[in-house]
DNA sequence: GCCTAATTCAAACATATGTTTCATACTACT
DNA sequence: AGTAGTATGAAACATATGTTTGAATTAGGC
């Protein structure tokens, strides 16, 4: 009869007591939340709704995680400790040739976002708080965006014999990342004007192709040829930094 | 005394009713209204925060415009409007080359993301509507999305020899137009991996120019040598179409 | 100068939603 | 079996927010 109350006061005591026990409305209520919020964003995600899905009483997110915030903070850190294991794992083929490693990410990446059933929550996610910011943001930021961003630059750095923190490096890098987010971040916009557009796993693996091909056919020609890759440019290429 | 109960009854009434009549307090809450929308989104923008910040009274909207709806529905019209007038005067210069329209194409769309007084609020509203949808979508997509795609699609088609309707031309499209969305849907994940990303004119400008080289690479390589584009590739390109 | 209609205002109303409360059911241990 | 701690349930509470109401104020026409 107390324990609900010493919960409410320090929502991360009871987290501590019972690190990793089996609850299972616990684990119901963190699977459907993530679905939930997801789908709907923080802010727009209600208790009610959540609870009725997962089968429990209103006052059980309140019991559990102390409060709303409490609910989702623990979804996000949940989905970015997924988001990490799937960062070691693509580590592993780093002896093959950078071509076939960013050939690979585009793909796994590309692979990630169209399965609706499985959780690549933070994906989704992230396209709401980018919408509206949360306190989450930051840490999806660094957990999420930030591997893959490092990822790309020691790639593309690697391919262009250019470092990781050069200006052109980073906007190679960001080439490559907007040809994958447009497909998660605007999904409806692109099926709104090319209706055919399904993202089944046959037309996601043509796509992670193409956005493959896109990219090297600059990434390779700047490696051979440095600054000769447009040569009916009208303006010859200033090479001042972005960052002065 | 009975005006506001008729305008409650029937939104559409009113409007028709006077047209464009030079209302201070009506144009001063839709102006008010395009920016928070723009900033909040539909549903986490308040009338009262709204009313407040145009210095009416909290029935002033519910007066004007029957209730939050209308508010937002003639934000987005206005907003609509304004991007078919600069979607006219953008295709003036049609009998430039191919290359040089696409350049001005992306650093037209890219400068009109980043200056923040001005409204390029269907951009801003856009980015809510993807993560949120609401009726107004639809009409986004037909009036912002599409514009813009057609464009490329005509463009790119011309350039790499296939027809406006052909897989590759959209994903081509897609994939320069992944480019641009990129720094204006995720802007706080990038200048979060990337400080001194700050989107100064001149950093746009240089920002406009690397995704147009980026893309003429491909676009251009395409056109010479058509399937040659890398030879490196791993799988042999099989030549099938996204939508069977 | 007064009257009618339009507009503005402060307050109230209705609903949605996060949160709390206390009673009840359940589980595990002795 | 009995009991302490835990979990669940139904209802109530507090707040935020869209909406409405009726009075007060202003503007324009005779």
């Amino acid at each position: 009869m107390c324990a609900r109350r010493i919960q409410s006061g320090t929502k991360a005591a009871q987290r501590s007591r019972r690190p990793a026990t089996s609850d299972p409305t616990r684990e119901k209520l963190l699977d459907v939340a993530g679905r939930i919020f997801a789908e709907r964003g923080y802010r727009a995600a209600t208790i009610r709704e959540i609870c009725v899905a997962a089968g429990a009483n209103i006052a059980a997110v309140n019991y559990h995680f102390g409060d709303k915030l409490g609910l989702y903070t623990e979804v996000v850190r949940q989905s970015m400790r997924m988001a990490e294991l799937e960062a070691m794992q693509n580590a592993l083929d780093q002896l093959a040739p950078p071509e076939a490693i960013l050939r690979s990410v585009i793909r796994v990446r590309l692979r990630g976002i169209c399965r609706r059933d499985r959780p690549d929550w933070y994906f989704r996610i992230l396209v709401h708080e980018l919408a509206q910011p949360t306190a989450a943001l930051r840490q999806l930021i660094n957990k999420v965006g930030r591997p893959l961003f490092e990822r790309m630059l020691g790639l593309i750095g690697g391919m262009i014999g250019l470092p990781a923190n050069d200006d052109k490096t980073r906007l190679c890098a960001i080439s490559v990342m907007g040809q994958i987010l447009v497909y998660v971040f605007s999904l409806p916009l692109l099926t709104g004007v090319w209706p055919e557009l399904k993202m089944t796993p046959e037309q996601v693996e043509r796509i992670a192709d193409h956005i493959a091909d896109f990219s090297l056919a600059y990434i390779q020609n700047f490696r051979s040829g440095n600054s000769a890759a447009n040569p009916d440019r009208p303006t010859p290429a200033p090479k001042l930094r972005l960052s002065k």
